[in-house]
DNA sequence: CCAAAAGTGTTAAAACTACACCCATGA
DNA sequence: TCATGGGTGTAGTTTTAACACTTTTGG
């Protein structure tokens, strides 16, 4: 190391799996974002959003600005996942990425609205067309993640609005967790735990009785970690 | 995109953090693995073990390179942790490190005998000294994943030798977890999970009743997972 | 008045916790 | 024979899982 680079250099770059929750009736479903590729190679496929870390900066910093620039969300739930350093990952030379995943709710955010993210678009997790590169290897890896961790750390309200049902709560789980869970449980498990508070809301403009708004109470949730209380669904 | 970089590319390492578990009596401990800087920066200091990843290898490979050229540690339990890019964590130069753990037991590795690893020796955990770079706290994020995964994945068998007794396992379990487990209860859980098969050995060269002598039996815990089994302490 | 989802308790089984003594062995 | 750890069972408590009906509301 008298030198500190004797070797050629691996390029570096950050991909964000960003994951969104559609809690709209019907239309409940896990979805990631993709972005439409305009150059080769895989050109007019569908990528990750991602880019090239700048020497200046670190690598959330590199994430959280290429989501800004590509699709246009911000200040978002952003975790780094893992990093991916097969040497033929990328056809044009050697490039390793730090991969991150990302949690939204798709009612607060209108990918639409945002002029910059014309190419970007929400797929089902389900039925994704054909990724770039490794990406769907990273997106299996995130997926995966995303099932394990939701499970005991409450990252899963980020996936919701800040007033949301316990229905919906209940159907993300299901979704995240692909399997059903029993109502009467559910309730009773989630409200014991005392992170999950009513409010005085209820839901609107449904054909049927309206059911009560509830929020996710970090404060509390914060409290009760330091006090040794664990998490867990 | 059109030029590959158009930037100053930041430089790429890997960092192992090992660690070593020493199932001998009274010295029961979880150590970890330094080496000696003979370069500046921080010369003389201690360090992880790692160094720059070449760009014809993947990470694991220079991962598991590094760790044998400067420890002569192979074919040894290895997990990527996470990836470090803080901007100024390296003076010289951007630096970007990919870090891992690796878990190996003290028993069947006789670091000394190594003569590559002149430089390079365990410490407990317990009482570090101070380490270059943002080292410390690469080990304290893999001592945080040791601590959380060793209870849902088998992995603590990889800190002890092929075959152990219930009580050094139960010590390793009280070692990481930092707390007591109560003997009967522990004994009844592991045995009952069938994953800890009974051999016809037991220990030799003490001055007690000698205890049986067990073995993780990786076959049945894989049969029993693809069955939705899982492993929890 | 009907369709749709909200909301609510009980019981049986399983898992967990706490706890203390006799046994085998080598020194 | 003594010191050291090996090895074992039970009972009370808590947690989990299974399960169905009534209520509210809007159309």
């Amino acid at each position: 190391m008298s030198h500190a680079y004797e070797f050629a250099r691996p390029a570096l770059t950050v991909d964000i799996v960003v994951f969104g929750f559609d809690s709209e009736y019907g239309e409940e479903d896990l979805k990631v974002m993709l972005i439409q590729r305009d150059l080769a190679p895989y050109e007019g496929g569908w990528a990750l959003p991602g880019g090239f870390v700048r020497v200046e900066e670190t690598l959330d910093d590199a994430a959280r600005r290429e989501l800004a620039e590509e699709t246009g969300l911000k200040d978002i739930y952003l975790e780094q996942l893992y990093t991916f350093g097969a040497v033929e990952r990328d056809p044009r030379e050697r490039v390793v990425t730090v991969a991150y995943y990302a949690l939204v709710n798709l009612e607060g955010h209108d990918i639409q609205a945002n002029t910059d993210a014309r190419n970007a678009a929400w797929f089902p997790v389900s039925d994704l067309p054909e990724l770039a590169f490794d990406h769907q290897e990273i997106l299996d890896v995130a997926h995966e993640r995303l099932r394990g961790k939701v499970r005991y750390q409450p990252i899963g309200f980020e996936l919701l609005p800040d007033r949301f049902t316990l229905r919906q709560l209940q159907h993300l789980y299901e979704v995240i967790l692909d399997r059903e869970l029993d109502k009467r449980n559910f309730r009773k498990k989630v409200l014991a735990m005392e992170i999950v508070k009513e409010t005085k809301e209820i839901e609107k403009d449904v054909a049927h009785r309206a059911a009560r708004l509830y929020h996710f109470d970090k404060r509390t949730y914060d409290r009760l970690t330091k006090q040794g209380f664990n998490f867990e669904i």
